[in-house]
RNA sequence: GCUCGGUUGGUGUAGUCCGGCCAAUCAUCUUGGCCUUUCGAGCCGAGGACAGGGGUUCAAAUCCCCUACCGAGCACCA
């Protein structure tokens, strides 16, 4: 039996078998393995959790891609939460809070609340202080470098059974500000002998001298480190599913002593790892890109060779594109690369249907052209030829890409007007019949007429290149996604009057 | 050094928990053909993977052990 007559023969004896296999059909559109444990909770909760410390880069969009898309699997929520708890060595960027919102709305998703650890650090100093009444904290005075050795070897520092008086005492000192950074530290107690050093009594406030740059939060010098703040916020946010990157898998470890100390349930928890993108010259970090934009490397974070969202956005790929490349990576703990051409691949499946068809000569060389008709006619769209025919005025003369010049003696055809012949540096209309194309070979190359055309700058990842469209692509709108045939799809950027910049797509 | 995790075609992914219907899914990619006045799309076809070695079993991508390789944590970063 094949498919077919299994299905038949299925339908005949239990026909709500076959609903049910269809609806599973249906659902075999789940991209994403299914979380863990859903079942457990009334609502699958989520959150993204950036630093705000500048636009985001390609990979950032993972996060939204997929924790969006898990929200729409089980019709769950997702926050956003800033944890902007270091005011010094990763300083939040004011503009990046609005700007990942922005990205994350451009990826076309709405958080359902909006959080930012800096408004929080009443909730984060109240929780520290139950832990301390319950033994499971201390304030710490030894050096880094102290601590650490101690810790290595399995021991306990002399400030490890400070009664928890003390610890409070000292605690409430450091909120109100009377120790300097390096001086005082509060560590969480868990298991100074744990096999894993890792997880050996880990910071929990630090104090930190350089003020927040947010006005609301400039007043605080004592900072919780992420795995308190995000811990405690997780909770308090209803969080029930975690989605992070393998370097945080001691994360969960170190947060479940915590938890234990307020009797907590600790979310699930799906780590994954990390992601390259290929086809960039570019370091993908913040910072790398953030100072190549201050060197004058890159003219912005919407520069198209910058490895942003931003910059993605202003070539014109669409964000559905983007997540649909990033849930196609699934949430496997091995370091994966995207490839730009799935991300291209996606976006073009999106924008080829109504994308315009238009002629760019790149670098064009200008030959003389005779004998023909007044101009030529391409549809505006191969596919549909409802929405009409292009006018391209063939004047005296027309541009050609240098590579597009034929031997001379030989013929081209140029599209959407005929075949020409090209002798003594210019080309002489001879024909248009089509058949010289099927049959004899001839190529069919795109055109633009020298007198009347757009000057175009098409940016590309590669550097600007400068070239003349034909004069109905003035009908192109800033925004519109058009494609110049055998050159590729661009976004138009800005149009005015006889001059458009548009920014390079894809293939 | 201590600890934790990973390795399926060029790329990514499904399958691994609960061994058999997996001579391994889907997409991208490369490629042949059809169609087409380009590119793309569409249609038909092709290519290409279970890191290596042992073991358990009637049966292993799946369980166990070893090796190799890759990664992560051991921060007063997130």
């Amino acid at each position: 039996m094949d498919h077919g007559e299994r299905r038949e023969r299925l339908g005949e004896l239990a026909p709500d078998l076959l609903d049910e296999l269809d609806s599973e059909d249906e659902e075999d559109e789940q991209v994403l393995s299914d979380l863990p444990n859903v079942d457990n909770y009334d609502e699958v909760r989520m959150r993204a959790a950036p630093n705000p410390n500048g636009p985001w880069h390609i990979g950032h969009a993972r996060m939204p891609a997929v924790i969006g898309t898990y929200k729409e699997m089980y019709d769950g929520s997702f926050i956003v939460r800033f944890d902007d708890t270091d005011p010094e060595t990763k300083r939040p960027d004011l503009d990046a809070y609005d700007a990942i919102l922005d990205d994350i709305d451009y990826l076309g998703f709405e958080p359902d609340d909006v959080l930012r650890a800096s408004d929080r650090l009443d909730i984060y100093y109240d929780h520290a202080r139950e832990l301390i009444e319950n033994g499971g904290a201390y304030t710490c005075s030894c050096t880094g470098e102290a601590f650490s050795e101690l810790k290595n070897s399995g021991e306990p520092c002399p400030h490890r059974d400070k009664d928890p008086e003390t610890t409070m005492t000292e605690f409430e000192a450091l909120v109100d500000g009377e120790y300097s950074s390096g001086e005082m530290v509060l560590r969480v107690k868990t298991d100074i002998e744990h096999k894993n050093p890792a997880l050996r009594d880990f910071v929990a406030f630090r104090v930190i001298d350089t003020p927040h740059p947010r006005e609301e939060a400039e007043k605080y010098r004592l900072w919780p480190m992420l795995d308190f703040q995000s811990g405690i916020d997780d909770h308090l946010t209803g969080v029930t599913h975690i989605i992070r990157g393998i370097d945080l898998q001691d994360s969960a470890k170190r947060q479940q002593f915590v938890y234990d100390y307020f009797d907590w349930e600790y979310p699930e928890v799906v780590h994954w790892g990390h992601v390259q993108i290929d086809e960039y010259g570019v370091k993908m970090s913040t910072s790398t890109i953030k100072q190549l934009i201050a060197e004058g490397e890159l003219d912005g974070w919407d520069d198209p060779r910058a490895p942003t969202i931003k910059s993605l956005r202003r070539r014109g790929i669409r964000g559905e594109a983007i997540v649909e490349s990033m849930v196609g990576l699934g949430t496997s703990t091995s370091n994966v690369d995207l490839a730009m051409s799935t991300v291209y691949a996606n976006n073009r499946e999106l924008i080829d249907d109504d994308a315009p068809r238009y002629f760019l000569v790149r670098d064009g060389v200008e030959l003389p052209l005779s004998g023909g008709p007044d101009a030529g006619h391409p549809p505006i769209h191969p596919d549909h030829e409802e929405r009409g025919n292009r006018t391209i005025p063939a004047g005296d003369a027309v541009l050609v890409e240098p590579s597009d010049v034929p031997q001379s003696g030989e013929r081209v055809w140029l599209k959407g007007y005929g075949c020409v012949r090209y002798e003594d540096d210019a080309l002489e209309y001879v024909g248009d019949d089509i058949d010289v194309v099927r049959n004899e070979g001839v190529d069919v190359i795109h055109w633009a007429p020298a007198e009347e055309n757009v000057s175009v700058t098409m940016r590309t990842t590669e550097g600007d290149v400068a070239g003349r469209a034909e004069p109905d692509f003035g009908d192109a709108t800033v925004d519109d996604a058009v494609q110049f045939e055998r050159v590729g799809f661009v976004r138009v950027d800005s149009q005015d009057d006889d001059e458009a910049v548009t920014y390079f797509s894809h293939d």
